[in-house]
DNA sequence: GAAATTTACATGAAATTTCATGTTTTGTGG
DNA sequence: CCACAAAACATGAAATTTCATGTAAATTTC
């Protein structure tokens, strides 16, 4: 009941193996595997992974708090604030206080940053249908799902807004 | 025939929710929120992560070298070197050449390194089966099989032999 | 079998990340 | 309203990571 999927063992037989069939390895090895080829694409435009997926979180909510865009963006957030200032120097983004909460800084996409943004966002959605296509059949739908599920029940989903 | 789950819009009515369905956003996220617990552990434990991949790949393949290491736990090849230096600084490891091939540097588990590899093993699997647990019914054996799947058709599936 | 390639790993400098902490602004209990 | 706790960012120093490159050993070519 605990798990059905026999052991992978290689031919050459080892004794224990455990790496290759652990879930959290899995999970990290599909992660880089799956993103491998679009993140090189994103470097190609001269980003860093970090600053795609800030730019993604922009993408859909513009305007975003740090706090927020560091827990969408899976940054940790003094790390995001400098990555910030990076991206405000180079004219990719705009940082503005809040006036209804002057302890919040929120980003804005500048126009340069929405246009690299709009683009990326499109060639990710091509990439990930290619990805999906890559799954057999039904793996494809159900893989999302049970991400989600996963996701849902170990972190408390929250949202980009407010 | 692309995409059959509904945008995930929120009770705000977001006009474009790209990240939250992502699934390279999914994959990381998933990844990094079922890691989070047990890393947390191997936090406890004086690791880091990095260094407990080292660990359990060794686990599985005493003597492995550094290259295929790298590949396993998935960490760059100088960054795993300077990793390794470190714990072999701790008594974790040891480093030896390999006769066969003079190039490699074949990476060995201490008695001490040993016993917190499969210390943390053991754990690693009851944390996996819970995880397991958490998810409904069938996803819980799908979502491996599908991450496999990926994995296998998207990276050339090596093993820590030889 | 010598030269050219490739493989395996190490290394140094620059850049980034981490960690703890500081500052400012809000929220809260009394 | 005041004291206190919490939230949201910013920041600096130390540590780590990255990137390009160096070295040595094996492999391939011709």
């Amino acid at each position: 009941m605990t798990d059905t999927t026999p052991a992978p063992e290689t031919e050459t037989g080892l004794k224990d193996t455990f790496v290759s069939g652990y879930l959290l390895y899995l999970l990290a090895a599909a992660s880089e595997a799956a993103s491998a080829q679009f993140h090189a694409r994103v470097r190609e435009e001269g980003l860093r992974v970090p600053e795609w997926r800030v730019l993604a979180c922009l993408h859909d909510r513009d305007g975003a708090m740090v706090t927020r865009l560091a827990q969408f963006a899976l940054i940790e957030q003094s790390r995001l604030t400098k990555i910030i200032a990076q991206m405000e120097d180079r004219g990719l983004v705009t940082r503005r206080g809040d006036p209804e909460d002057r302890r919040r800084t929120r980003v804005y996409l500048s126009s340069e940053g929405r246009a690299l943004a709009e683009a990326l966002v499109i060639e990710a959605r091509r990439h990930e249908a290619d990805l999906l296509n890559i799954l057999a059949g039904s793996d494809g739908a159900r893989i999302k799902q049970a991400l989600r599920a996963l996701i849902d029940r170990l972190a408390p989903a929250e949202t980009l807004d407010a």
